[in-house]
DNA sequence: GAATATCGAACTGTATACAGTTTAATATGC
DNA sequence: GCATATTAAACTGTATACAGTTCGATATTC
Protein backbone atom coordinates (compact mmCIF):
# COMPACT_ATOMS: atom_id res chain seq x y z
CA UNK A 1 0.00 0.00 0.00
CA UNK A 2 2.67 2.74 -1.04
CA UNK A 3 -0.45 5.39 -0.40
CA UNK A 4 -1.15 7.58 -3.37
CA UNK A 5 -3.56 9.57 -0.21
CA UNK A 6 -0.56 9.81 2.03
CA UNK A 7 -0.81 8.31 5.42
CA UNK A 8 2.86 9.39 7.16
CA UNK A 9 1.40 13.14 6.21
CA UNK A 10 -1.71 12.86 7.36
CA UNK A 11 -0.46 11.48 10.75
CA UNK A 12 2.20 13.71 10.80
CA UNK A 13 -0.55 17.18 10.73
CA UNK A 14 -2.64 15.45 13.11
CA UNK A 15 0.39 14.89 15.62
CA UNK A 16 1.80 18.18 15.29
CA UNK A 17 -1.88 19.53 15.89
CA UNK A 18 -1.70 18.07 19.18
CA UNK A 19 2.07 18.76 19.80
CA UNK A 20 1.34 22.83 18.87
CA UNK A 21 -2.10 22.85 20.82
CA UNK A 22 -0.18 20.96 24.01
CA UNK A 23 -2.94 17.67 23.70
CA UNK A 24 0.59 16.21 24.88
CA UNK A 25 1.57 18.15 27.80
CA UNK A 26 4.47 19.59 28.18
CA UNK A 27 7.72 17.55 28.66
CA UNK A 28 5.01 14.31 28.47
CA UNK A 29 6.24 10.70 27.13
CA UNK A 30 4.72 10.00 24.10
CA UNK A 31 2.98 6.53 23.60
CA UNK A 32 4.02 5.52 20.25
CA UNK A 33 1.23 2.15 20.52
CA UNK A 34 -1.35 3.97 22.05
CA UNK A 35 -0.81 7.14 18.93
CA UNK A 36 -0.51 4.60 16.51
CA UNK A 37 -3.97 2.89 17.61
CA UNK A 38 -6.02 6.66 18.52
CA UNK A 39 -4.72 6.67 14.49
CA UNK A 40 -6.05 3.86 13.25
CA UNK A 41 -2.89 2.81 11.88
CA UNK A 42 0.74 0.87 13.28
CA UNK A 43 3.50 2.09 14.89
CA UNK A 44 6.24 2.31 11.69
CA UNK A 45 4.13 5.81 10.27
CA UNK A 46 3.54 6.65 13.58
CA UNK A 47 7.86 7.11 14.10
CA UNK A 48 8.58 8.50 10.90
CA UNK A 49 6.35 11.42 11.69
CA UNK A 50 7.83 11.82 14.69
CA UNK A 51 10.77 11.88 14.01
CA UNK A 52 10.11 14.52 11.20
CA UNK A 53 8.62 16.59 14.04
CA UNK A 54 11.57 15.91 16.76
CA UNK A 55 13.78 17.15 13.47
CA UNK A 56 11.36 20.35 13.68
CA UNK A 57 11.95 21.25 17.27
CA UNK A 58 7.97 20.01 18.08
CA UNK A 59 9.49 17.15 20.11
CA UNK A 60 12.51 15.95 21.68
CA UNK A 61 14.00 12.48 21.52
CA UNK A 62 15.73 10.18 23.59
CA UNK A 63 17.15 6.92 22.41
CA UNK A 64 15.69 4.24 24.15
CA UNK A 65 13.26 5.96 25.79
CA UNK A 66 11.40 7.56 22.70
CA UNK A 67 9.68 10.91 21.90
CA UNK A 68 8.46 13.67 24.24
CA UNK A 69 6.68 16.99 23.96
CA UNK A 70 8.51 20.46 24.01
CA UNK A 71 9.14 21.56 27.29
CA UNK A 72 7.27 25.07 27.72
CA UNK A 73 9.12 27.84 29.92
CA UNK A 74 9.57 31.19 29.35
CA UNK A 75 13.45 30.97 28.09
CA UNK A 76 12.19 28.56 25.15
CA UNK A 77 9.50 31.22 24.35
CA UNK A 78 11.51 34.26 23.76
CA UNK A 79 14.07 32.31 22.23
CA UNK A 80 11.12 32.07 19.56
CA UNK A 81 10.07 35.29 19.81
CA UNK A 82 14.17 36.42 19.18
CA UNK A 83 14.27 33.73 16.20
CA UNK A 84 11.37 35.79 14.40
CA UNK A 85 12.93 39.03 14.87
CA UNK A 86 15.66 37.66 13.21
CA UNK A 87 13.95 36.15 10.49
CA UNK A 88 11.04 38.64 10.40
CA UNK A 89 13.03 41.95 10.51
CA UNK A 90 15.54 40.49 7.27
CA UNK A 91 12.45 39.65 5.80
CA UNK A 92 10.84 42.95 5.44
CA UNK A 93 14.61 44.51 4.98
CA UNK A 94 14.59 42.54 1.63
CA UNK A 95 10.86 42.78 0.84
CA UNK A 96 11.63 47.16 0.91
CA UNK A 97 13.86 45.89 -1.94
CA UNK A 98 12.01 43.25 -4.04
CA UNK A 99 8.31 43.32 -3.35
CA UNK A 100 6.52 45.27 -5.76
CA UNK A 101 3.66 48.31 -5.46
CA UNK A 102 1.11 45.86 -6.48
CA UNK A 103 2.58 42.96 -3.65
CA UNK A 104 2.73 45.84 -0.74
CA UNK A 105 -0.88 46.83 -2.04
CA UNK A 106 -2.02 43.59 -2.14
CA UNK A 107 -0.89 42.96 1.34
CA UNK A 108 -2.84 45.97 3.03
CA UNK A 109 -6.03 44.96 1.36
CA UNK A 110 -5.41 41.77 2.88
CA UNK A 111 -5.15 43.49 6.62
CA UNK A 112 -7.65 45.50 5.87
CA UNK A 113 -10.53 42.87 5.02
CA UNK A 114 -9.19 40.32 7.69
CA UNK A 115 -9.83 43.88 10.15
CA UNK A 116 -12.58 44.25 8.49
CA UNK A 117 -14.34 40.38 8.74
CA UNK A 118 -13.03 40.78 12.91
CA UNK A 119 -15.95 41.50 15.49
CA UNK A 120 -17.02 40.27 19.15
CA UNK A 121 -17.85 36.59 17.76
CA UNK A 122 -14.56 36.26 15.95
CA UNK A 123 -12.83 33.39 17.26
CA UNK A 124 -9.71 33.95 19.32
CA UNK A 125 -8.31 31.23 16.79
CA UNK A 126 -9.56 33.14 13.89
CA UNK A 127 -7.69 36.15 15.19
CA UNK A 128 -4.60 34.05 15.29
CA UNK A 129 -4.75 32.68 12.30
CA UNK A 130 -5.36 36.48 10.76
CA UNK A 131 -1.95 37.85 12.59
CA UNK A 132 0.17 34.70 11.64
CA UNK A 133 -0.94 35.04 7.87
CA UNK A 134 -0.34 38.50 7.86
CA UNK A 135 3.22 38.13 9.26
CA UNK A 136 3.47 35.34 6.84
CA UNK A 137 2.40 37.74 3.26
CA UNK A 138 4.67 39.76 4.55
CA UNK A 139 7.78 37.65 4.81
CA UNK A 140 6.74 36.02 1.54
CA UNK A 141 7.54 39.51 -0.17
CA UNK A 142 11.20 38.82 0.47
CA UNK A 143 10.56 35.90 -2.33
CA UNK A 144 12.88 33.43 0.22
CA UNK A 145 11.74 30.11 0.40
CA UNK A 146 13.73 29.59 3.88
CA UNK A 147 12.66 32.26 5.50
CA UNK A 148 8.90 31.33 4.63
CA UNK A 149 10.07 28.11 6.03
CA UNK A 150 11.73 29.04 9.21
CA UNK A 151 8.84 31.56 10.07
CA UNK A 152 6.05 29.22 9.43
CA UNK A 153 7.95 27.16 11.66
CA UNK A 154 8.28 29.02 14.63
CA UNK A 155 5.00 30.53 14.29
CA UNK A 156 3.45 26.69 15.13
CA UNK A 157 5.95 26.58 18.01
CA UNK A 158 4.78 29.97 19.43
CA UNK A 159 1.06 29.72 18.80
CA UNK A 160 -0.15 28.77 22.24
CA UNK A 161 1.26 31.51 23.46
CA UNK A 162 0.06 33.53 21.04
CA UNK A 163 -3.31 32.52 21.51
CA UNK A 164 -3.62 33.46 25.27
CA UNK A 165 -2.27 36.50 23.94
CA UNK A 166 -4.57 37.11 21.32
CA UNK A 167 -7.35 36.02 23.94
CA UNK A 168 -6.56 39.29 26.30
CA UNK A 169 -6.24 41.57 23.67
CA UNK A 170 -8.67 40.43 20.65
CA UNK A 171 -6.66 42.60 17.91
CA UNK A 172 -4.85 42.10 15.04
CA UNK A 173 -4.21 45.45 13.87
CA UNK A 174 -3.42 47.81 16.69
CA UNK A 175 -1.93 50.23 14.64
CA UNK A 176 1.39 48.63 14.33
CA UNK A 177 0.68 46.41 11.36
CA UNK A 178 -0.34 49.43 9.54
CA UNK A 179 3.13 51.26 10.75
CA UNK A 180 4.94 48.64 9.67
CA UNK A 181 2.98 48.63 5.76
CA UNK A 182 3.58 52.13 5.52
CA UNK A 183 7.57 51.97 6.29
CA UNK A 184 7.37 49.22 3.40
CA UNK A 185 5.59 51.35 0.88
CA UNK A 186 7.63 54.16 1.56
CA UNK A 187 10.81 51.51 0.82
CA UNK A 188 12.57 52.37 4.18
CA UNK A 189 13.88 49.41 4.68
CA UNK A 190 15.61 50.47 7.86
CA UNK A 191 12.07 52.02 9.64
CA UNK A 192 10.45 48.85 8.49
CA UNK A 193 12.55 46.46 10.09
CA UNK A 194 12.20 49.16 13.15
CA UNK A 195 9.19 48.88 13.65
CA UNK A 196 8.80 44.98 13.19
CA UNK A 197 11.35 44.54 15.91
CA UNK A 198 9.38 46.74 18.28
CA UNK A 199 6.33 45.21 17.33
CA UNK A 200 7.57 41.27 18.32
CA UNK A 201 9.47 42.73 20.82
CA UNK A 202 6.09 44.32 22.54
CA UNK A 203 4.76 40.76 21.99
CA UNK A 204 7.43 38.56 23.94
CA UNK A 205 7.61 41.08 27.06
CA UNK A 206 4.56 39.07 28.27
CA UNK A 207 6.23 35.65 27.64
CA UNK A 208 6.69 34.59 31.67
CA UNK A 209 3.21 36.01 32.40
CA UNK A 210 1.70 33.59 29.27
CA UNK A 211 3.24 30.54 30.18
CA UNK A 212 1.88 30.68 33.84
CA UNK A 213 -1.38 30.91 32.24
CA UNK A 214 -0.33 28.21 29.37
CA UNK A 215 -0.30 25.92 32.21
CA UNK A 216 -3.46 26.82 34.06
CA UNK A 217 -4.80 25.90 30.54
CA UNK A 218 -2.76 23.08 29.94
CA UNK A 219 -3.45 21.38 33.15
CA UNK A 220 -7.27 22.10 33.79
CA UNK A 221 -9.24 20.09 31.69
CA UNK A 222 -11.92 22.29 30.67
CA UNK B 1 17.09 -4.48 20.70
CA UNK B 2 16.52 -0.91 22.00
CA UNK B 3 20.20 0.18 21.41
CA UNK B 4 22.25 1.84 24.03
CA UNK B 5 24.36 2.59 21.31
CA UNK B 6 21.71 4.20 18.98
CA UNK B 7 22.10 3.15 15.40
CA UNK B 8 19.51 5.35 13.95
CA UNK B 9 22.00 8.80 15.16
CA UNK B 10 24.45 6.79 13.50
CA UNK B 11 22.69 6.31 10.33
CA UNK B 12 21.55 9.78 10.72
CA UNK B 13 25.28 11.12 11.12
CA UNK B 14 25.97 8.99 7.92
CA UNK B 15 23.50 9.72 5.47
CA UNK B 16 23.48 13.49 6.82
CA UNK B 17 27.61 13.25 5.81
CA UNK B 18 26.70 11.86 2.66
CA UNK B 19 23.52 14.96 1.43
CA UNK B 20 26.40 17.33 2.84
CA UNK B 21 28.54 16.26 0.59
CA UNK B 22 26.51 15.58 -2.24
CA UNK B 23 27.76 12.20 -2.02
CA UNK B 24 24.15 11.74 -3.24
CA UNK B 25 23.76 13.94 -6.21
CA UNK B 26 21.41 16.68 -6.77
CA UNK B 27 17.86 15.73 -7.09
CA UNK B 28 18.93 11.84 -6.91
CA UNK B 29 16.66 9.31 -5.69
CA UNK B 30 17.64 8.07 -2.73
CA UNK B 31 17.37 4.03 -2.99
CA UNK B 32 16.60 3.02 0.96
CA UNK B 33 17.54 -0.83 0.76
CA UNK B 34 20.61 -0.24 -1.56
CA UNK B 35 21.61 2.50 1.49
CA UNK B 36 20.11 0.34 4.00
CA UNK B 37 22.84 -2.27 2.92
CA UNK B 38 25.34 -0.48 2.69
CA UNK B 39 25.27 1.20 6.16
CA UNK B 40 24.62 -2.42 7.50
CA UNK B 41 21.15 -2.37 8.55
CA UNK B 42 17.78 -2.24 7.41
CA UNK B 43 15.41 -0.24 5.78
CA UNK B 44 13.13 0.98 9.01
CA UNK B 45 15.80 3.13 10.93
CA UNK B 46 17.14 4.61 7.84
CA UNK B 47 13.52 5.67 6.59
CA UNK B 48 13.15 7.42 10.30
CA UNK B 49 17.12 8.96 9.55
CA UNK B 50 15.65 10.25 6.35
CA UNK B 51 12.56 11.64 7.57
CA UNK B 52 14.40 13.66 9.72
CA UNK B 53 16.98 15.04 7.02
CA UNK B 54 13.67 15.89 5.00
CA UNK B 55 12.26 18.02 8.06
CA UNK B 56 15.64 19.76 8.35
CA UNK B 57 15.97 20.39 4.57
CA UNK B 58 18.78 18.37 3.24
CA UNK B 59 16.33 16.11 1.51
CA UNK B 60 12.94 15.96 -0.26
CA UNK B 61 10.13 13.72 -0.11
CA UNK B 62 7.54 12.70 -2.12
CA UNK B 63 4.66 10.38 -1.24
CA UNK B 64 5.19 7.06 -3.47
CA UNK B 65 8.55 7.79 -5.25
CA UNK B 66 10.68 8.35 -1.25
CA UNK B 67 13.52 10.76 -0.30
CA UNK B 68 15.78 12.98 -2.72
CA UNK B 69 19.00 14.89 -2.39
CA UNK B 70 17.79 18.17 -2.33
CA UNK B 71 18.58 20.38 -5.11
CA UNK B 72 21.60 22.74 -6.03
CA UNK B 73 21.21 25.79 -7.70
CA UNK B 74 22.23 29.27 -7.25
CA UNK B 75 18.44 30.97 -6.19
CA UNK B 76 18.60 27.91 -3.39
CA UNK B 77 22.28 28.90 -2.19
CA UNK B 78 21.37 32.55 -1.94
CA UNK B 79 18.18 31.76 -0.02
CA UNK B 80 20.38 30.34 2.43
CA UNK B 81 23.19 32.84 2.30
CA UNK B 82 20.18 35.50 2.97
CA UNK B 83 18.86 33.47 6.12
CA UNK B 84 22.53 33.46 7.58
CA UNK B 85 22.59 37.43 7.23
CA UNK B 86 19.16 36.88 8.93
CA UNK B 87 20.13 34.52 11.37
CA UNK B 88 23.79 36.13 12.17
CA UNK B 89 23.17 39.89 12.16
CA UNK B 90 20.47 39.19 14.59
CA UNK B 91 22.83 36.69 16.50
CA UNK B 92 25.73 39.56 16.80
CA UNK B 93 23.11 42.85 17.51
CA UNK B 94 22.08 40.55 20.85
CA UNK B 95 25.62 39.48 21.22
CA UNK B 96 26.67 43.30 21.58
CA UNK B 97 23.96 43.25 24.74
CA UNK B 98 23.95 40.42 26.39
CA UNK B 99 27.77 39.21 25.78
CA UNK B 100 30.81 39.48 28.46
CA UNK B 101 33.77 40.92 27.73
CA UNK B 102 35.49 37.56 28.58
CA UNK B 103 33.12 35.96 26.16
CA UNK B 104 34.18 38.50 23.46
CA UNK B 105 37.99 38.05 24.25
CA UNK B 106 37.58 34.49 24.35
CA UNK B 107 36.27 34.85 20.81
CA UNK B 108 39.35 37.09 19.91
CA UNK B 109 41.59 34.55 21.00
CA UNK B 110 39.94 31.77 19.11
CA UNK B 111 40.07 33.84 16.24
CA UNK B 112 43.93 34.39 16.65
CA UNK B 113 44.69 30.39 17.62
CA UNK B 114 43.08 29.44 14.33
CA UNK B 115 44.75 31.96 12.38
CA UNK B 116 47.95 31.13 13.69
CA UNK B 117 47.35 27.22 13.13
CA UNK B 118 46.83 27.91 9.35
CA UNK B 119 49.64 27.47 6.77
CA UNK B 120 50.06 26.31 3.15
CA UNK B 121 49.41 22.42 4.32
CA UNK B 122 46.11 23.26 5.97
CA UNK B 123 43.20 20.97 4.09
CA UNK B 124 40.64 23.43 2.97
CA UNK B 125 38.15 21.43 5.01
CA UNK B 126 40.01 22.34 7.89
CA UNK B 127 39.64 26.08 7.14
CA UNK B 128 36.16 25.74 5.93
CA UNK B 129 35.73 24.44 9.69
CA UNK B 130 37.96 27.28 11.74
CA UNK B 131 35.15 29.60 9.70
CA UNK B 132 32.19 27.73 10.47
CA UNK B 133 33.39 28.01 14.35
CA UNK B 134 34.30 31.38 14.48
CA UNK B 135 30.48 32.05 13.50
CA UNK B 136 29.04 29.27 15.40
CA UNK B 137 30.84 30.68 18.57
CA UNK B 138 30.11 34.48 17.72
CA UNK B 139 26.10 33.16 17.21
CA UNK B 140 26.22 31.29 20.69
CA UNK B 141 27.07 34.79 22.36
CA UNK B 142 23.42 35.67 21.95
CA UNK B 143 22.54 32.95 24.16
CA UNK B 144 19.62 31.49 21.88
CA UNK B 145 19.57 27.94 21.43
CA UNK B 146 17.15 28.43 18.63
CA UNK B 147 19.47 30.76 16.74
CA UNK B 148 22.18 28.20 17.28
CA UNK B 149 20.24 25.37 16.24
CA UNK B 150 19.12 27.33 12.85
CA UNK B 151 23.03 28.46 12.13
CA UNK B 152 24.08 24.99 12.62
CA UNK B 153 21.72 23.61 10.03
CA UNK B 154 22.58 26.56 7.45
CA UNK B 155 25.86 25.86 7.79
CA UNK B 156 25.76 22.07 7.04
CA UNK B 157 23.55 23.18 4.00
CA UNK B 158 26.15 25.68 2.23
CA UNK B 159 29.12 23.47 3.51
CA UNK B 160 29.84 22.21 0.09
CA UNK B 161 30.21 25.67 -1.36
CA UNK B 162 31.83 27.41 1.28
CA UNK B 163 34.57 24.45 0.66
CA UNK B 164 34.44 26.00 -3.09
CA UNK B 165 35.13 29.67 -2.06
CA UNK B 166 37.44 28.86 0.70
CA UNK B 167 39.78 26.66 -2.05
CA UNK B 168 40.34 29.64 -3.50
CA UNK B 169 40.70 32.35 -0.94
CA UNK B 170 42.89 30.08 1.60
CA UNK B 171 41.91 32.86 4.34
CA UNK B 172 39.93 31.92 7.42
CA UNK B 173 40.42 35.67 8.67
CA UNK B 174 40.51 38.32 5.81
CA UNK B 175 40.06 41.36 8.36
CA UNK B 176 36.65 40.96 8.47
CA UNK B 177 36.08 38.66 11.12
CA UNK B 178 38.34 41.48 13.06
CA UNK B 179 36.38 44.34 12.09
CA UNK B 180 32.79 41.84 13.55
CA UNK B 181 34.67 41.56 16.80
CA UNK B 182 35.83 45.24 17.02
CA UNK B 183 32.48 46.31 16.53
CA UNK B 184 31.25 43.98 19.09
CA UNK B 185 33.70 44.75 21.64
CA UNK B 186 33.16 48.74 21.40
CA UNK B 187 29.13 47.09 21.90
CA UNK B 188 28.42 48.72 18.93
CA UNK B 189 25.94 46.51 17.78
CA UNK B 190 24.72 48.62 14.20
CA UNK B 191 28.10 48.44 13.02
CA UNK B 192 28.62 44.59 14.36
CA UNK B 193 25.57 43.71 12.31
CA UNK B 194 26.34 45.91 9.54
CA UNK B 195 29.99 44.11 9.46
CA UNK B 196 28.23 40.89 9.59
CA UNK B 197 25.64 41.68 6.49
CA UNK B 198 28.57 42.75 4.44
CA UNK B 199 30.80 40.02 5.44
CA UNK B 200 27.83 37.41 4.43
CA UNK B 201 26.76 38.89 1.33
CA UNK B 202 30.50 39.29 -0.26
CA UNK B 203 30.43 35.52 0.38
CA UNK B 204 27.11 35.37 -1.86
CA UNK B 205 28.21 37.04 -4.58
CA UNK B 206 29.85 34.35 -6.14
CA UNK B 207 27.03 32.23 -5.30
CA UNK B 208 25.98 31.31 -9.22
CA UNK B 209 29.72 30.63 -10.03
CA UNK B 210 30.21 28.50 -7.15
CA UNK B 211 27.42 26.24 -7.63
CA UNK B 212 28.15 25.68 -11.58
CA UNK B 213 31.85 24.24 -9.73
CA UNK B 214 29.87 22.70 -7.61
CA UNK B 215 28.45 20.71 -10.24
CA UNK B 216 31.69 20.14 -12.69
CA UNK B 217 33.33 18.32 -8.90
CA UNK B 218 30.40 16.48 -8.12
CA UNK B 219 30.01 14.82 -11.53
CA UNK B 220 33.45 14.74 -12.35
CA UNK B 221 34.41 11.52 -10.02
CA UNK B 222 38.57 12.35 -9.82
C1' DG C 1 10.28 4.15 57.40
C1' DA C 2 13.46 5.06 53.77
C1' DA C 3 16.57 3.29 50.60
C1' DT C 4 17.73 -0.44 47.61
C1' DA C 5 17.04 -4.78 45.03
C1' DT C 6 14.03 -7.73 42.24
C1' DC C 7 10.92 -8.86 38.78
C1' DG C 8 7.25 -8.52 35.41
C1' DA C 9 4.77 -5.54 32.37
C1' DA C 10 5.13 -2.09 29.06
C1' DC C 11 7.58 0.12 25.69
C1' DT C 12 11.17 1.08 22.26
C1' DG C 13 14.38 -0.45 18.27
C1' DT C 14 14.84 -2.88 14.21
C1' DA C 15 14.29 -6.73 10.94
C1' DT C 16 11.22 -8.72 7.91
C1' DA C 17 7.18 -9.64 5.04
C1' DC C 18 4.06 -8.37 1.83
C1' DA C 19 0.78 -5.29 -0.53
C1' DG C 20 0.59 -1.75 -3.82
C1' DT C 21 2.80 1.73 -6.69
C1' DT C 22 6.27 3.40 -9.67
C1' DT C 23 9.55 2.72 -13.22
C1' DA C 24 11.62 1.30 -17.16
C1' DA C 25 12.06 -1.95 -20.74
C1' DT C 26 9.66 -4.15 -24.37
C1' DA C 27 5.92 -4.73 -27.47
C1' DT C 28 2.29 -2.75 -30.30
C1' DG C 29 0.00 0.41 -33.37
C1' DC C 30 0.10 4.34 -36.36
C1' DG D 1 10.48 6.14 -36.61
C1' DC D 2 7.61 7.92 -32.86
C1' DA D 3 4.01 7.66 -29.66
C1' DT D 4 1.34 4.72 -26.81
C1' DA D 5 0.11 0.36 -24.37
C1' DT D 6 1.85 -3.63 -21.72
C1' DT D 7 4.18 -5.96 -18.32
C1' DA D 8 7.72 -7.45 -15.06
C1' DA D 9 11.12 -5.89 -11.96
C1' DA D 10 12.21 -2.73 -8.49
C1' DC D 11 10.96 0.10 -4.94
C1' DT D 12 8.07 2.31 -1.42
C1' DG D 13 4.53 2.08 2.51
C1' DT D 14 3.06 -0.14 6.47
C1' DA D 15 1.92 -4.03 9.54
C1' DT D 16 3.86 -7.24 12.46
C1' DA D 17 7.12 -9.88 15.22
C1' DC D 18 10.45 -10.17 18.46
C1' DA D 19 14.65 -8.83 20.99
C1' DG D 20 16.21 -5.86 24.44
C1' DT D 21 15.60 -1.93 27.49
C1' DT D 22 13.14 0.96 30.59
C1' DC D 23 9.83 1.67 34.16
C1' DG D 24 7.15 0.98 38.03
C1' DA D 25 5.36 -2.01 41.52
C1' DT D 26 6.45 -5.03 45.10
C1' DA D 27 9.68 -7.20 48.12
C1' DT D 28 13.76 -6.84 50.91
C1' DT D 29 17.15 -4.85 53.78
C1' DC D 30 19.01 -1.74 57.14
Amino acid sequence: MAASTSSVDSIYQQARVMAVNFDFKPEERINEGALATRLGTSRTPVREALNRLSAEGFLTFQTGRGFFNRALNPQEILDLYDARQAVECHAIRLAAERATDNDIKELQDYLDAATAAIDENTSTERLVECDEEFHMRLTALAGNAELNRMLANLNARIRYIRLIDMAKRRLVNNGQHSEIIAALAARDARRAADAMHHHIAKRSEQATEAVRVAYSQIYVPN
